[in-house]
DNA sequence: GACTTATATTAGTAGTAACTTAAATACGGG
DNA sequence: CCCGTATTTAAGTTACTACTAATATAAGTC
């Protein structure tokens, strides 16, 4: 599944919003979701095992519960892709400029 | 139709790629689409006016051709949503600095 | 004005994705 | 072990989206 179709679902997005302030346990995670969004928790864990199988969080265990934290690495794709079209709302930097200013790790 | 909704589709995703490297007519567009991606002229057509729709291109007329041009500013969207998620990977900067560091343009 | 080229629109169809309910799995305590 | 809590998985339904084929619109040429 594309980095794309991942984030296309608002749900996801607000997932993520989450995991990026700090891990959380699936229950934590489903009982914000549930308010906001009007679904059930399993509706939640589906798209926490998108998360998961897109590569965009990873869990462990803890007792029965399942901490959840974000993994930048897809999300990094999306900025690299982002990055032909940078020239036009940031005019003063050349491409390599860009690179050193922002600090962008090499991807592997 | 949200940002990622439309940056979703692939066909839509290389239009927009086509579009960074400098302005193209619909028909020129259609031709690398059609052989990419093995669909008819219609349906470019159609991704074309989603991407009208949506903020993410633009279009003037040239006699009986549509010239199209990236517009940016629905990717400026998507790239500050990621904002969230940079310190995971560009550690040493923090919010503020990154802002300055990048020269990003205030949104309106 | 008829014909060709360039492009958009309409109507209909098929595949996919997000949801619900129900059931399954796994851990922790009495 | 049985029970309650935490979480995932399975099955089925519905809505949406991308497509094709056909048609419409508009400009350029003779």
């Amino acid at each position: 599944m594309h980095a794309f179709d991942v984030l296309r679902d608002p749900v996801r997005r607000r997932i993520l919003e989450l995991l990026a302030e700090g891990e959380r346990a699936s229950g934590e995670v489903a009982a914000v979701i549930e308010r906001e969004f009007a679904i059930t928790q399993a509706a939640v864990s589906q798209h926490l095992k998108v998360l998961r199988d897109s590569g965009f969080a990873t869990v462990r265990a803890d007792g029965a519960r399942r901490i959840y934290a974000v993994d930048v690495d897809p999300l990094q794709d999306v900025d690299a892709w982002l990055d032909r079209f940078r020239r036009y709302w940031e005019p003063k930097l050349d491409a390599l400029e860009t690179e050193i200013a922002r600090g962008r790790p090499k991807r592997t």
